[in-house]
DNA sequence: GTGGTCTAGACCACG
DNA sequence: GTGGTCTAGACCACC
């Protein structure tokens, strides 16, 4: 975790879970790792950790039992990659428009990044 | 400005001036409205918009004459345009690559994305 | 602090923390005062205390983590008493040198007033 | 003069006024330069020499007479000469003990630093 | 008129 | 508890 900038600790852990999510890193049905090797995992305390689960909960991708753990709902991981990457792709669209950017060189700009790497 | 999400105000009001830079609303060693107008203009305290200029002045975008106002350096329009340009374009690419696009796929995905407007 | 003179006070602020830092009041890797305690301290607002760690964290010299507190970094002290003596040593100089000493008369001058005391 | 930074420009016209009275390029019971000439030397408006001439007027090292001009007094160059040094001389040694050197470290280090140029 | 600094108190999100 | 942000209004020095 980066603790020195302005991202809240707890938002930057659900995006880890979510990436693993979609990596296939976490399989949809399966029991996440409870909070307490979570907390091991990410170097936070549980109060941190509970609040990325309740986070993820409210997102309607995982749910928890209590006293049993935290599960991965069926149909997330197709689901969650869709949204994220229409997410970043508006996003980035959008943005790209503002500071004045066609449509047209917004591809170029894409392309030529991807070559020159 | 959005006064309801997590973004401070001040930074909101650095982004805004930005895209009037890169827009050429504002043209390079114009001065720049007083930070009494610019109170008006954002509906801001003097404080708080204090704080954007000297982000500003930070970024050696502007340079600012006490008793006289603050002034657009030459040379950051374009310098502007290319550095916010490229920080678009690598973290898009990346934060596609990291939920498992290739860099094809993000290429196709764009495509489609233009088009479908 | 003084404030009947022209130097802001977070100015002020942000020297006697470096002077603090240099005598090896405050040592590297520790924590610093929460910002409440400094207000006491100083007799100031929590604004102005606030912007008095900006300016260190500009400066490199420590770093913040939010709720939390403020770390000095490693290594500052060293470099903090070098990088502030050479600024001192060249100004006094200059400045000597402006008013018409030439280096041995400057040499002279300080064995002068070091002795009378 | 240099109009970005904090010391006001009126007090820098004071002081390249004094190095020019202890060079010797002002000389004693001479007639300064109108206002308006040193407008145009210092590219200030009027309102800003008048008030570098009252100051020095005040330090009591020039005396104006309306509708004559102004005139450096008798005695004032070495007299400056000296109190500035003094001046310089304690500030630097203060400033040098505040930081932890003692007064045989600071002989050193003007050792040093005027060796090495 | 300009920018710069400050207070006193408030509210917020985070750990 | 921590740091971070903001307001409303004030005062100042300077051009």
């Amino acid at each position: 975790m980066n603790f020195a900038d302005n991202i809240p600790i707890y938002v930057q852990i659900v995006n880890k879970i979510k990436e693993s999510i979609i990596n296939n890193t976490l399989k949809e049905g399966q029991k996440l790792p409870s909070v307490r090797e979570y907390c091991q995992i990410f170097q936070v305390t549980s109060l941190t950790m509970q609040r990325a689960i309740k986070e993820l909960e409210g997102e309607e991708i995982i749910t928890t039992v209590k006293g049993v753990g935290s599960f991965l709902k069926e149909g997330t991981q197709k689901q969650l990659k869709y949204t994220v990457s229409k997410t970043l792709l508006k996003e980035f669209i959008n943005n790209m428009e503002k500071i004045g950017f066609s449509k047209e060189e917004i591809l170029n700009k894409i392309k030529e990044e991807i070559e020159s790497d």
